[in-house]
DNA sequence: AATCTTATATTGGTTGGATCACTGAACCAA
DNA sequence: TTGGTTCAGTGATCCAACCAATATAAGATT
């Protein structure tokens, strides 16, 4: 037998990279370290850190490649503006650092301003095939609510045939998975979804892209709501 | 003496380990590397591609942090479903990979639909120092037209106070910097965005969104044409 | 004095090799 | 069947060099 899948948390142990990269990436999301700034050589940083010089490097590498730090051979380490150059992955390290939720109804608003528009696009261009691999999802009962959820909205987002669209998409899920848990709890929201399912379907299948805006329009404010009124009682 | 600095490409010398994060990127997009697939050890990676496994390593790393590899420590790496993970990272490299410029041609199209919103908000939501920083910007001289526009993105996109926003922003603009060195270079294109820089502001500074909507829209319908010519003279 | 060239120190990039830590599978014991 | 043990395979980290690009300053040239 199987224990409550939602008590199961997975652990996910941190590697000590990563604790380099959330020190620094800390200190140059709240300002600490300026953008321009010089750091230390790699061998110094190493030593301060206490790790090996090639786990620092793991770490800085990490900071590069989410346009943080720029790193000049022969020359050193420096800082960047994040705001001018940093990576939507940024956004995640932001939204556990402010403290107010801000990021989070940063997210929420970009959301509900770009996912309806893929809906009303997939109404327009899914291919007979994309549709029946909706209905295919929605039809299935090995499948948890929640996971059908996801993978209807991934339906949804191949059938605009835009890749933008559907890299976006995995973007604004990772805030499905780490919400998404307490929200699929509730009886009321899995009803809201078994509806929003079909409503969504008939208005792709129907080819009708205002009425697969709106509907998915509806369905986000709702979940906004609901993660509003968690936040409320968490505070 | 400067060479044309059109023609000068930027150097960009690739270090070792970024070669590899190309093959195997590569072979991921295009299917050769099917999701769930499980890679050599990194000991035998590395000496398949001959290079030290550090070197090996920091290939794997990059690859991790576009959600193209699952590295499970003890077990072994895994290839992922970058359709349903991957990073807006990966578009870059799709755009590169892509004969047919399919994956610009999306660009363009997200881009089509969140950057006039971002514009609407703007005008909603500055404050007056934000619109007196973009007066500021506009009225400079010791500055290209390109330069500019860039700023003026930023300041426009700032102005909505939605950190994501601002992040996504980075995104297109890298796009900017490759296309628009050519686009600024036609002297009508010049005049084009001096009267869409006054246009715009004109729409912020009176609070007007639907005006700013419409301006932004014009301009990147406008930009995309002449994007979309070139392609065709390329071809 | 101003400019160019060259030598050198600094710093990131790469290498080879060793050891630690986690995982999975096979095996054993209760 | 369940739980514990062992062990081989694999990633994580460490260590100590050397290679390669850059910045800087000293020297040569004009």
């Amino acid at each position: 037998m199987s224990l409550n899948t939602a008590f199961a948390q997975p652990i996910a142990r941190s590697r000590l990279y990563e604790e380099i990269v959330a020190i620094i990436q800390k200190q140059i999301l709240n300002g600490t370290l300026l953008p321009g700034t010089k750091l230390p050589p790699e061998r110094e940083m190493a030593e301060t850190f206490n790790v090996n010089r090639t786990t620092l490097r793991e770490a800085l590498r990490r900071l590069e490649n989410l346009e943080l730090l720029e790193i000049r051979h022969g020359d050193g380490v420096y800082a960047k503006n994040f705001l001018e150059s940093g990576n939507l992955d940024l956004i995640k390290a932001a939204v556990s650092l402010d403290a107010n939720n801000e990021t989070l109804l940063n997210i929420m608003e970009a959301r509900l301003s770009i996912i309806p528009e893929i809906a009303a696009m997939a109404a327009q261009r899914r291919t007979a095939a994309e549709l029946a691999e909706i209905k295919l999802v929605i039809d299935r009962e090995d499948m948890s609510i929640s996971e059908k959820d996801l993978i209807i909205h991934h339906l949804i987002v191949r059938a605009t045939h835009n890749l933008v669209y559907t890299i976006m998409l995995n973007f604004f899920n990772q805030l499905h998975r780490d919400v998404g848990q307490l929200y699929f709890n509730d009886e009321r929201n899995i009803e809201q979804s078994r509806r929003f399912h079909s409503d969504i379907y008939e208005a792709i299948k129907d080819r009708k892209p205002e009425a697969a805006r709106r509907i998915m329009q509806d369905v986000l404010l709702y979940a906004e709501q609901a993660v509003k009124a968690n936040l409320a009682v968490k505070q």
